[in-house]
RNA sequence: GACCCGGUAGCUCAGCUGGCAGAGCAACGGACUUUUAAUCCGUAGGUCGUGGGUUCGAGACCCACCCGGGUCACCA
């Protein structure tokens, strides 16, 4: 700790109040509180009494024990008004010096917006109708040394609409301290409490289809299910490279090969690539396989995971997503990626050679063309002339077969693959296929992977014999799907970025 | 990685063409026993992101760097 001369005059005072406390012998971290109730549950019950004409002669509840954090103050001299917080909400707080004692009253002085304290006392209604707790007597729990960036709230008496003013509103600072961010933004808080809902409703789902949670190794000694670049580290011990995984994907049909049959993990994912709006280096994915399903099998699976979602924690099949209204009602839209670039193109994609795309591309300015081939050149033309209108929900599918190393072939067309991508609001929630099973073609696709990995193409993949290896003693007719759990957030609780769903969202290091 | 914007009090921000570092909120002292962006009077609070440079003089101008936001690109 700094010496005190050293503090911002700030921080000085709040040490001097922790110094002012233990002169008048109150221990400023304490160790417990034993509360009745939560604040919203005051209000509540409040209110059922008072219905029930419970209340006694001057209007009050019965006793409760309270636990909280201050986070507003208005004092008038021989009262004062406080809001005490707790998980569930706020509650408004009376403090009366001629409840409290003299002695009592005058230690609040040294109380604090951002101090914990516990409240004993009986709710009743203020005269402008506020529910609120008269405190009989209170206890400092923490004492808050460094002031919370706490904005005063206006709250709307008609519309109930809050307004913050002189907030906290540097982003650096928010991600950086999301202590402080969640401690001062309640709508903060619930953007996560949603994540955490969402991410229950999810495992109850394939919970309740028959699959099973399953963990698979994040050090992994050949990275593969994906095209990205990996983190990469080093294990002493074995003085081995380890790379973090970049997909969970190849370890999981090991698992199908092996007999389980009906597999998910909701895995963290490492990708080292930039950052942006969707993309967080470290990310939450979750992928499911399931043996004798097929590609369609997992789409008809998709719009039923994202209803139950929907159902369980939004309560409505209607989202707002920045300036969309989208709507999850099934079956979504099936695309094919060749008849949609095609259709916008005004020629059959199918009959373009790779120069043709190249200057088509060329002529649209495409930007980042060097080295793309034939799949690439028609994956940048898609994402630049169909992928801005797929606003609703839409299953782009059956795509080149370059672009998917890991998908079986279609059946009726071999120019493609079984494969499918959901696209809501312009970005890409979920990839899937039919799984390509058969490991001599698999050794085909992998050995054309290493030659673009050669060539420089650093994000291309490695040959796995040990998949390979699993493949041919035999992996049943399998469909697979991963999809990005941060997006679905974001797409369910109106987040533009990627960080406002990420608790701790990567930064560079401070100083 | 490229481009654009930004970094000034604990927080939110102003600071013109280079001329004494400002406001609101929070804090501190005082008044106020049903307020709610409480109100009123007063006080204190600064490594102007960092390091160089130009200048009599730099928060401002120039150079480099650090950090962030946004856009683009790769990927989910």
């Amino acid at each position: 700790m700094p010496p005190m001369e050293d503090l911002s005059q700030v921080l000085r005072i709040r040490r001097e109040k922790l110094e002012a406390l233990a002169e008048r012998g109150i221990e400023p971290f304490a160790y417990n509180y034993d509360a009745t109730h939560r604040t919203v549950a005051v209000a509540a019950s409040f209110e059922a009494a008072e219905s029930e004409g419970r209340l006694s002669e001057d209007g009050d509840g019965e006793a409760v024990w309270l636990g909280g954090r201050i986070v507003s103050w208005r004092g008038h001299g021989k009262s004062a008004f406080a809001h005490l917080e707790d998980g569930d909400g706020s509650i408004q707080i009376y403090f009366k010096k001629d409840v409290l004692g003299d002695e009592s009253f005058a230690d609040l002085d040294l109380i604090d917006l951002g101090d914990w304290i516990g409240v004993q006392g009986q709710p009743f209604r203020t005269r402008t109708g506020e529910i609120t707790v008269r405190a009989e007597s209170y206890t400092l729990l923490t004492k808050s040394l460094r002031p919370l960036p706490f904005g005063k709230v206006e709250t709307d008496a008609e519309t109930g609409e809050r307004t913050v003013h002189s907030g906290f509103s540097d982003q650096e600072t928010r991600y950086r301290q999301r202590y402080a961010d969640l401690a001062v933004h309640p709508e903060v808080r619930e953007v996560f409490r949603t994540r955490s809902r969402i991410v229950s409703a999810l495992r109850s789902f394939f919970d309740s289809e028959g699959f099973l949670e399953v963990e698979t190794p994040v050090l992994q000694p050949l990275y593969g299910g994906a095209s990205a670049k990996p983190f990469v580290t080093t294990h002493h011990a074995l003085d081995q490279t380890m790379y973090l995984r970049i997909a969970d994907e190849l370890y999981l049909k090991r698992l199908i090969v092996g007999g389980l049959d009906r597999v998910y993990e909701i895995a963290k994912d490492f990708r080292n690539e930039g950052l942006s709006r969707v993309h967080n280096p470290e990310f939450t994915m979750l992928e499911w396989y399931q043996a004798f399903a097929d590609y369609r099998d997992q789409m008809d699976m998709v719009e039923r995971m994202l209803l139950h979602v929907l159902d369980s924690v939004i309560g409505s099949r209607t989202v707002t997503y920045g300036e969309h209204e989208i709507t999850f009602e099934p079956p979504f839209q099936r695309l094919s990626l060749m008849g949609g670039l095609s259709d916008a193109l005004g020629i059959d994609v199918h009959e373009m050679g790779e120069s043709e795309l190249r200057a088509k591309a060329e002529e649209l300015k495409v930007p980042d063309l060097d080295g793309a081939g034939r799949g690439k050149l028609i994956d940048k033309l898609f994402g630049e002339l169909v992928e801005p209108d797929l606003i609703q929900p839409v299953f782009v599918i059956d795509h080149p077969k370059e672009l998917s190393p890991l998908a079986k072939p279609h059946r009726e067309d071999p120019r493609v693959t079984e494969r499918f991508e959901l696209y809501i609001a312009s970005a890409e929630l979920l990839n899937a296929f039919s799984e390509l099973n058969d490991p001599i073609d698999q050794r085909q696709r992998f050995e054309a992977q290493a030659a673009l990995l050669a060539a420089g193409d650093d994000e291309a993949q490695q040959v796995d014999e040990d998949y390979i290896r699993a493949l041919e003693y035999g992996m049943p007719p399998t469909g697979g799907v991963g999809m990005g759990v941060d997006r679905l957030v974001m797409m369910l609780t109106n987040q533009t970025s990627i960080r406002d769903v990420i608790l701790f969202p990567i930064l560079r290091d401070e100083e």
